[in-house]
DNA sequence: TTGTATGCGTTATCAC
DNA sequence: GTGATAACGCATACAA
């Protein structure tokens, strides 16, 4: 069927062990011989079949991102991160979604078991902290973005808690009082952490934590609409809202618009991401960056350095965060 | 090392072969068998190496979709069609970044000619018509979205042409007669397609062609939003305006929305693709609506077809699509 | 029903 | 510098 390193020996009139060389680059072969073999390969049309060299080899030079959907932007420049730095470590990085559901992230773990790849990055895993403990403690695992409480796994993230708390503590330091939070009830490690930050900058600055000022929905920009509402029909209304992502703090300004509600004056807001549509939208919002670039880069350094020893780093790496300033808060 | 089908060959008092039958659920095999190698295997922790039974059955079950970038979120649903349909045929999904370089998506494509995958789809290429043709010709690749014109290769999109032509023939039966068109210099056949439907709607309505309605732009947000100012600079400004994607159309109208015009009345709006946003952004975007799952279902099942015979199928499917209306056209 | 033996395409070890 | 040849882990034809 196919052509293999054979039928360019034959071509060529020398071994497959020559061949093989002159594909592998290896100095111990004359320059005939490399030329004949690379003329045959022209002419064959040869491509080397990587199953083979694979499987000799035992190792494929390729590493899985395994995320939930391709749907959030957000993950863009991650993937970046990790591919760029793989690529200059000679590696190619692949992606497949989860689609929300652990059975199929399990499904796609199985690429990892049956050696189709060299190793495994989860962003945001379906999975829970014992399950992916124990994987990790026998495969090239890692996360990155999102961290598990207790999880035994190189981890790479930013911390959630002091950046929920960054960005409340500037909205307090802008005299600001009854600061809504729009979050989600399904809970990520990040979603928990942030809350946590919310809570503690309340508590740092005497603030009492009133319930009624949180509000728990789904992902999705319209949650976060409904949150805004919700928030803007208590009696005692809030002068600020701590919005978890970008694209709740988006939705929960659509209905603030759609109130007349003076944006960045009468109610501030914050978001989480910055991601594009942060600064389309106008008015531009307020939020929170991650070095999502670095993470991508961190992690598949990490994961590389894990391959080579036998003893895996399981740390937690958090990257600095930073706050981006625009016209919600009034800047 | 790795725990191999021998170990637990040797483990289960059976043979490799009784074991292998066991794993791919041959009928041909005793119970008491059957349940000693799974004892075995569970107690081993053992899990196949896909690299022996790929090289083996040369062949993978997996299919590599290829695209520009994680960014464009517009591909989420295309990439859910194709995996749905592929897993229900046993074919697994992975998805990888060409950074717009065609070089690298070249080197994406060595999995395929490499047989690490056993298909491919192009999802946008940044590769010319000729040289996909040729590659084509001898393995299993396919596009879709996209169709690259005078290329020999199976092909899944929708009617770029006739789509432009619908949304603009749209705002000329509201009455508009000057219409701009918001495009991008850096074609992709679709963008040509869509304008070559901008420019038939107006012919075919005895409407003269007017290249000062047109803008030549980048991909961005910001770009929309440069190309509305221009056109809105003009001593005869237009009265609607069309825009090649939902990601100008939105840039544009913030152009439009910081200088008063009343979008949907004065100056009337048409995106393309549907994203997400144009529902979130206010006010809601008209756009045109691809049916993204149900192409990424048929490439994956055309796709599956060729690799089943020699004689591919090289014919392009365009899909129906359909005209969302919102307020952004007074609707 | 089971085991032995061969080969998938490659790399690497060893002689020469 | 080069060529046999033995692995890598698995599936399967064939023999038993």
């Amino acid at each position: 069927m196919s052509v293999t390193i054979k039928d360019v020996a034959h071509k060529a009139n020398v071994s497959i062990a020559t061949v093989s060389r002159v594909l592998n680059h290896k100095s111990n072969v004359s320059e005939d011989a490399v030329e004949a073999v690379n003329k045959a390969i022209k002419e064959l049309g040869y491509s080397p079949n990587f199953l083979g060299r694979d499987l000799r080899k035992s190792e494929t030079r390729r590493i899985l991102a395994i995320i939930a959907s391709t749907e959030q932007s957000f993950y863009s420049e991650v993937i970046r991160g990790m591919e760029e730095t793989a690529m200059s470590k000679g590696y190619d990085v692949l992606i497949a979604t989860t689609r929300d559901d652990p059975k199929h992230e399990m499904h796609l773990l199985g690429m990892l078991f049956s050696h189709s790849v060299d190793g495994a990055v989860l962003l945001g895993p379906k999975l829970d902290a014992e399950t992916i403990s124990g994987l990790a403690a026998n495969h090239n695992l890692a996360m990155c973005l999102e961290r598990l409480e207790g999880c035994k796994a190189l981890t790479v993230t930013i911390n959630n808690v002091q950046a929920g708390k960054d960005a409340v503590n500037y909205l307090i330091n802008k005299g600001r009082r009854r600061i809504g939070l729009i979050t989600t009830a399904q809970r990520a490690q990040s979603s928990v952490d942030r809350e946590l930050g919310y809570r503690q900058a309340l508590e740092e600055n005497g603030i009492p934590y009133d319930p009624s000022l949180v509000y728990y929905g789904t992902y999705g920009a319209d949650s976060g609409t409904r949150g805004c509402k919700e928030l803007m029909s208590l009696t005692n209304k809030p002068d600020a809202i701590f919005a978890i992502s970008d694209m709740l703090a988006i939705g929960a300004m659509n209905h603030a618009l759609s109130a007349g509600i003076d944006i960045g004056k009468e109610v501030l807001f914050f978001g989480f991401d910055d991601i594009q549509y942060s600064h389309i939208f106008i008015p531009h919002l307020s939020t929170v960056r991650q070095p999502c670039f670095m993470q991508g880069k961190l992690v598949i350094e990490k994961l590389i350095d894990n391959m080579k020893t036998d003893t895996p780093d399981t740390s937690t790496y958090m990257l600095p965060h930073s706050l981006i300033l625009r016209e919600t808060t009034g800047d």
